[in-house]
RNA sequence: GCGGAUAUGGCGUAAUUGGUAGCCGCGCUAGACUUAGGAUCUAGUUCUUAACCGAGUGGGGGUUCGAGUCCCCCUAUCCGCACCA
């Protein structure tokens, strides 16, 4: 019988799913194991080869986790709520519900042809009213939690209630709390709450009509579509994700993550340590004064100026009259210039004086104060000291307008120059301090320390932290999301009662913003909340004394993304996000597998949205993602063809002598070559335009040219799975997708490889000798040999699956097919426990062979075989033997021999072989199964 | 500019973690079987060479009996951040 895949791969995927075999439960006295894939969101244009890479390994890994015994958690789902199922219901009128639901369909079929062992019943989607209803319950925790810093954890928000009633909480009240009004309490709160709302710069995209969070945005364009995004104050919801930074940082230490991702979140993150240090505005009768954050505290003899921020409140205060046209014309130009603009212009200087000065409070010197735009509103105070001399930004500024350069810092006490004679600052914070009154002399960490110290006693000041994480932005004007469970009265927010949620997503007559620019929720008639009767309503019974307007925007991408792991350990429950008993014991995810560009984004958020968890008591580890793999990109190998620039229907062979100069390459379809040879008849065919197109060719052959790029649908290279199960089946495309490479590394889908791995399973199924009777194998005892492949095998596809190294694994099978082929192995013995061993990476071909061996049950419930220690000794094992560290010749030698031994071998060799001869040597270096080193 | 990573045959990669560099696969070459081959099988394939010898893991230095592997300095490529005070 053949390797018949086509048959076979079906038929067994029907089989697992009639008999369950994947259900998972979470009652078991097996050891647990969490294997998670990062779920897709389920695009329009299908799988590619790339998307499934992580999924097979993750799948190996669980399949193999099954094997050694543990109750394997390896769960799927859908990020279904996104943007591009709203553009597509913008353009066609298609609601973007039948969208997700037949892109999920395709997915779901792809997914089940490559055999995934998936517990399906598991299976959550974020649009599913009963999965966000558990997004808007944690939204409710959240408002009404704040970040309590003494206990460093988050609090009920009735508990600050409480201290500011009875007083012995004070922070920043203007008035007693009980003399305050409704609306000034609740302003007030808003500024504790870790989901709250306010003004705040936000990244607008006029195209998409919403905002969009710092992760969102590359460059000045938006991550989906590529539109310009500008900056605007707008009242939004955010959550307050920066009161977790210290902790995000911290947990970094206690995951087992690449360096490199645990490296992009600590600058993301963007700890800073410095000071905080206020400067009072000179001669300003109201005493103004403000606040300024540092990094180089010991340089505050050096300030010769301070800049604002354009956005920053105090400049109409104290802008001069005669300045204060300039000034407001600069800040209208500064706050209008689109984010693109800004960014594109980083190194050009521009600012404008105040009028105004400062008043250094070490020396006293009045300094002047300008108003720039290199100075940002969301970082710090939005206002700096500048150091000329030792920052190269007020260098730069400094030199443009022709401000003063002093030198506070030199390498050493007499390395002082004139900094009218610099090209650039001094920025290193190597050396000591010079001209600094009390600090001269100190290095510069000293010198820090004794100005926070002097600062600090003189109450101006203190030291401190500052992140360059912002809070993360939460409303989206969209209609595809989760709606908030937020209503408004008298302008101030209410969350509905948690036993009311979930809040449906109402049906909308348009999906675009309504004429009045609010969110396409504007559009909704159902969408009012009757406060009595605790339910939604028809907008018309708006009365605004029980019934009152609900929020109209949605909940962005990340919000159903971030919890979604927890769901997994209990999916269905109705009572609660998830059972104590569920996530006591799976506890949190031991594998995650995904793509690193979520590194700044999901990554970040779902790693505090499970830090409020855990503090509200319902996680149980600080950190969901116990270890980390982030899978490489598939790229796509696109091949060209040469266009004549003079002709536009010749095509100039690639190796023809001064083709470069002549020609254009246009991409050409992969599917019309072959190992680099174009296909002339079907190029002709493939498009119009290339009809009539004529060919100067080498050899008779027309030669492409390649490039790796990304796969894309433009660049005529992508690689469909379900061409290649067609075609190969779903065991060899895993296996492939295995044997590429590392699965962290990005590389090349090479079309012809894909030959070589289907060659093997088609060897290793002759192996088998499947008859109509099954397996014709012998029960004789195994030579020694074929043990010892055996064992080789086991041990090593063993150790390279716990180092995540599937590549490798994959070849340690072809070795042992090609031995135990050669050496015409039948025997049983040998033959079956490799049949385990390949069934985590081609589950298939693994099941069909163990059924034809006799067995009855799955070979998913079978036992990870060991290996046996000596079948792996030798007897003898040859040497190289070198000379001064050149490798001359091997020897065998006994396993047990010592350096005399090989010694006397050595001295022992035929005449051709005499590299010792009589001499004594210098030294012997024998290391046993390694080397024989003879210095001479 | 800052931070992180990577660099090995024509190509994807491997190397028991300091011990014979190039496993496995693709491609290529030759042969066999075939009416045929974009099927299958056999042999070869780092470079140089008829062969031996020799050279060889981006470049340069160092440690070591011995370095692809460890250390220092360059170079190139990729990724992340980017006026973050």
């Amino acid at each position: 019988m053949d390797y018949n895949f086509r048959e076979l791969e079906p038929r067994w995927q029907n089989q697992w799913r009639q008999q369950g075999v994947y259900h998972v439960d979470n009652n078991s006295t097996k050891p647990h194991f969490y294997v998670l894939d990062m779920f897709p969101y389920p695009s329009g244009a299908g799988l590619h080869v790339g998307h499934p890479l992580g999924y097979i390994a993750s799948d190996i890994y669980a399949r193999y986790k099954r094997l050694r015994g543990y109750n394997v958690l390896h769960p799927m789902g859908y990020d279904a709520y996104g943007l591009p199922a709203e553009q597509y219901a913008i353009q066609t009128g298609q609601h973007p519900a039948v969208t997700t639901e037949k892109n999920i369909a395709r997915y779901r079929e792809q997914l089940d042809k490559i055999g995934f062992s998936y517990d399906w019943d598991r299976e959550v989607r974020t649009c599913d009213p009963h999965y966000y209803k558990w997004t808007q319950w944690t939204f409710i925790q959240l408002f009404h939690h704040y970040y309590d810093t003494e206990q460093d954890k988050a609090r009920p928000i009735s508990e600050l209630v409480s201290k500011l009633q009875n007083g012995s909480w004070t922070e920043g009240l203007v008035k007693p709390w009980n003399e305050m009004t409704e609306h000034e309490q609740q302003d007030y709160l808003m500024n504790y709450r870790l989901a709250y709302l306010a003004d705040i710069p936000v990244n607008w995209c006029p195209q998409l009509g919403t905002v969009l969070a710092n992760d969102e945005v590359v460059n000045g364009l938006s991550v989906r579509g590529g539109y310009p995004v500008e900056r605007k104050l707008m009242r939004q919801w955010s959550l307050r994700i920066t009161a977790y930074a210290q902790r995000l940082v911290d947990g970094l230490d206690t995951v087992d993550w690449t360096d490199s991702l645990k490296e992009i979140q600590r600058n993301w993150i963007g700890r800073s340590e410095g000071a905080a240090v206020w400067f009072p505005v000179a001669d300003s009768n109201e005493e103004l004064r403000f606040e300024i954050f540092t990094t180089r505290p010991d340089t505050i003899f050096g300030v010769t100026f301070m800049v604002l921020c354009p956005e920053h409140e105090m400049i109409e205060c104290i802008v001069s009259e005669a300045q204060r046209e300039e000034v407001m014309q600069y800040v209208s130009w500064a706050k209008n210039r689109s984010e693109r603009e800004r960014q594109a212009e980083v190194k050009k200087v521009s600012g404008v004086f105040t009028g105004a000065y400062a008043i250094n409070p070490l020396t006293h010197e009045r300094i002047p104060i300008y108003v720039s735009d290199y100075v940002l509103a969301g970082y710090g105070t939005g206002a700096i000291m500048a150091v000329p001399a030792h920052d190269s930004r007020d260098f730069a500024f400094a030199r443009h307008f022709g401000l003063p350069i002093r030198q506070v810092v030199a390498p050493s006490v007499d390395e002082i120059s004139d900094p009218a004679t610099w090209d650039e600052s001094l920025d290193s914070k190597t050396g000591v301090s010079v001209n600094s009154d009390f600090i001269t002399g100190m290095k510069v960490r000293d010198a820090m320390r004794a100005v926070i110290d002097r600062v600090e006693q003189m109450g101006i000041g203190h030291r401190t932290v500052n992140y360059r994480l912002r809070d993360a932005i939460f409303s989206r004007q969209r209609y595809w999301g989760e709606p908030f469970p937020i209503y408004y009265k008298d302008n101030i927010p209410y969350t509905l009662p948690e036993d009311c949620l979930p809040l449906l997503l109402p049906e909308v007559s348009d999906f675009k913003p309504t004429a009045t620019g609010e969110p396409p929720l504007g559009h909704a008639t159902q969408w009012a909340w009757d406060e009595k009767n605790r339910k939604v309503v028809d907008n018309s019974l708006i009365d605004g004394i029980s019934v009152f307007p609900l929020e109209l925007s949605t909940m962005p991408g990340f919000a159903g993304s971030s919890g979604y792991y927890l769901r997994y350990m209990d999916p269905r429950n109705e009572e609660a996000y998830f059972s104590q008993q569920a996530v006591n014991y799976w506890q949190n995810v031991d594998l995650y597998i995904g793509g690193a560009e979520h590194g700044t984004g999901h990554l970040i958020y779902a790693r505090f949205w499970n830090k409020f968890l855990f503090d509200l008591g319902l996680s149980v580890k600080q950190e969901p993602f116990q270890k980390l793999i982030n899978q490489g990109m598939i790229q796509g190998r696109s091949n060209f063809v040469y266009r004549s620039k003079e002709d536009n229907n010749l095509f100039i062979s690639k190796n023809i002598a001064g083709r470069e100069e002549k020609t254009v390459a246009i991409h050409v379809d992969i599917n019309i070559v072959d190992n680099d040879i174009l296909d002339i008849e079907k190029f002709r065919q493939w498009r119009p335009e290339f009809a009539d197109a004529r060919f100067e060719l080498e050899d008779g052959k027309y030669v492409c040219g390649w490039e790796i790029e990304k796969m894309s649908k433009s660049m005529f290279n992508v690689q469909n799975p379900d061409d290649r199960v067609e075609r190969y089946g779903a065991d060899t495309l895993r296996l492939y997708e295995m044997f590429l490479g590392p699965v962290e590394q990005a590389k090349p889908w090479d079309t012809k490889g894909i030959e070589g791995v289907f060659r093997f399973l088609r060897k290793f199924w002759k192996l088998y000798r499947v008859e109509d009777g099954g397996c014709q194998l012998n029960d004789q005892t195994p030579s020694k040999a074929e043990l010892k492949t055996l064992h080789q095998t086991i041990k090593k596809v063993t150790d390279d699956i716990e180092r995540f190294s599937f590549n490798t694994s994959v070849s340690a099978f072809m070795v042992c097919c090609n031995e135990l082929t050669a050496a015409n192995t039948a025997s049983r013995q040998v033959l079956e426990p490799l049949v385990v061993l390949l069934a985590p990476f081609a589950p298939h071909i693994a099941e069909e062979l163990w059924h034809q061996l006799g067995h009855d049950t799955s070979v998913c419930t079978a036992q990870w075989p060991a290996y046996d220690e000596t079948c792996l000794v030798e007897d003898t094992f040859t040497y190289p033997v070198s000379f001064n560290g050149k490798m001359r010749f091997t020897i065998d030698l006994p396993s047990s021999a010592s350096a005399d031994d090989a010694l006397q071998a050595i001295r022992a060799l035929p005449e051709g072989k005499k590299w010792l001869g009589d001499a004594t040597p210098k030294k012997v270096i024998f290391v046993p199964k390694k080397i024989v080193n003879i210095v001479l």
